[in-house]
DNA sequence: CATGAAATCTCATTATTAGAGATTTCAGAT
DNA sequence: ATCTGAAATCTCTAATAATGAGATTTCATG
């Protein structure tokens, strides 16, 4: 908690406002940050001011306003989304079924929009709700397709949950079965996110062909056979690859008035030297 | 642009992506804000691991999905949202409208919710999308209820607009069409914001009785004679009375666990000191 | 009007940040 | 494979800006 940036101790403010814990009072955040009265005070400051954070009147500190306007401006500009919605939609006009776009940041998986076609969603990921990182078809889409290096870090950390889903008992043996989605192209799991619920899931790539979001269907294991699932995850797939693609195609088109980087920034996956 | 702490320097990056350009290079914004180089990547540095910017390798700097994750758990937690969702959908029900929440902030206003039951709406105001300050209903609910020297600084600010729309001339008149809201209670607005519709709105007040919100109903002129706007400003306005006290109430059945502030913060309007 | 909690301010001390320039990294070309 | 040049990071000292104890102000409440 020391030997960071003041500015890091600014934003590890927003990190304690957690689905468990969405109202803080300054006493509080004073105990739990360690942090003196006025730097804190000034800190908040900073936040409110730039509308991160606001407070109703006798209550505590909230997320602000401002977090809803980002994330409206994002939702207009984000390629990822922009290219994944005609794709989402398409996929769940065929059977009813759950449609996700999922991204790959840091550690973490993100629902980023999803598409209902069914009256009785078994699972709900509206925008923005975490997922799993350890099971399920769209985690796997992405591990697999990792760096060796990365993927077996990320398969220690997990090393838990996927032996219990019986992919393997030992690392290497997991890795190969990676290797198996990567030939496929798609995974498949089920129920291991949702009981009866089959995921099928494939990855998205960026321009450097790191795997940065999966695109996954979810269905009723009870209206599917073997052989709708291979279908399925070839249109999963194809959708997949044609956003991929367009995410390159935008990138070379934009009329951008000024200097484009040369060399690509990878600012996606933050503590990728970790591994 | 100087003699802001660096804390703010960081969060002033935030405010550069805009409707108008949501894509920053790194090159960009040293030109912009008149960074150094390495200044420059140690605040995006901060930023990304934060989550909140990223970037598709080869395309510039955008938004991160971390801002996904907090709206996410705003619109799980905001009491606002909370209390006005229901009420949002009843005043939906009685006729083909569009019922909005815009959350009142620092010197915006911002759509935090909205339930449409019209097939062709008119105008589209969803969740993060700004409303304009000087026109509307929406606007006039929430100055007539500002205190004195706050409303007349606004009034100032956009005074054009208010002359345009026909509010007075000079100050004082358009202070005394305020008060002329304030006793209705409601505000009525005709095709101010959009052509050919009309809106009404109430204010949402907070525990100190400042307006912080507005409910607001916008219909079809063709669709309403002022009997029936009377009427449903009535409704609008016990809609939004309605949630003002529900924000009260559900700060005295927290069951926070800790220490409640005995004195309110007013962290919602930042710079009312301004006035 | 008085009270006490919450928030802000003051100012000397000290630790942190900034910046110029060298260095490394990396994608794409040869 | 190796080279090339732009992009990103690192180094290290000067100097600036953040810190915190305590005093002070603000403000809702009785």
């Amino acid at each position: 908690m020391s030997g960071l940036h003041s500015l890091e101790k600014v934003l590890v403010i927003l990190d304690l406002f957690t689905e468990d814990k969405l109202e803080w009072t300054p006493e509080q955040l004073m105990r739990e940050l360690g942090y003196t009265r006025p730097t804190l005070y000034r800190y908040l400051k900073v936040l409110r001011e730039a509308g991160l954070l606001t407070s109703l009147p006798g209550a505590g500190l909230m997320l602000g306003p401002r977090v809803v306007e980002m994330d409206y401006l994002m939702r207009k500009s984000d390629p990822l989304l922009q290219h994944g919605a005609d794709h989402l939609h398409k996929l769940t006009q065929n059977l009813p079924c759950t449609a996700l776009l999922v991204r790959w940041y840091g550690r973490r998986l993100l629902c980023i929009a999803s598409e209902v076609s069914t009256s009785d969603p078994l699972s709900s990921y509206p925008r923005g709700r975490p997922m799993p990182l350890g099971r399920g078809a769209i985690s796997r889409s992405i591990m697999a397709f990792l760096p060796r290096a990365r993927m077996v870090t990320l398969i220690e950390e997990n090393i838990d949950e996927l032996r219990n889903i019986g992919l393997g008992t030992t690392v290497p043996e997991i890795v190969d079965g990676m290797k198996n989605v990567q030939r496929v192209g798609y995974a498949v799991a089920y129920g291991e996110v949702t009981p009866g619920v089959v995921g099928i899931a494939a990855p998205v790539f960026d321009a450097t062909n790191s795997p940065i979001a999966s695109l996954c269907v979810t269905v009723a294991g009870s209206l599917i056979t073997p052989v709708h699932i291979d279908e399925l995850g070839q249109q999963v797939m194809a959708a997949a690859t044609d956003i991929s693609a367009r995410l390159q195609h935008s990138r070379a088109t934009t009329p951008n008035d000024d200097t484009q980087p040369k060399q690509p920034l990878d600012l996606a996956n933050t503590d990728r030297r970790r591994t």
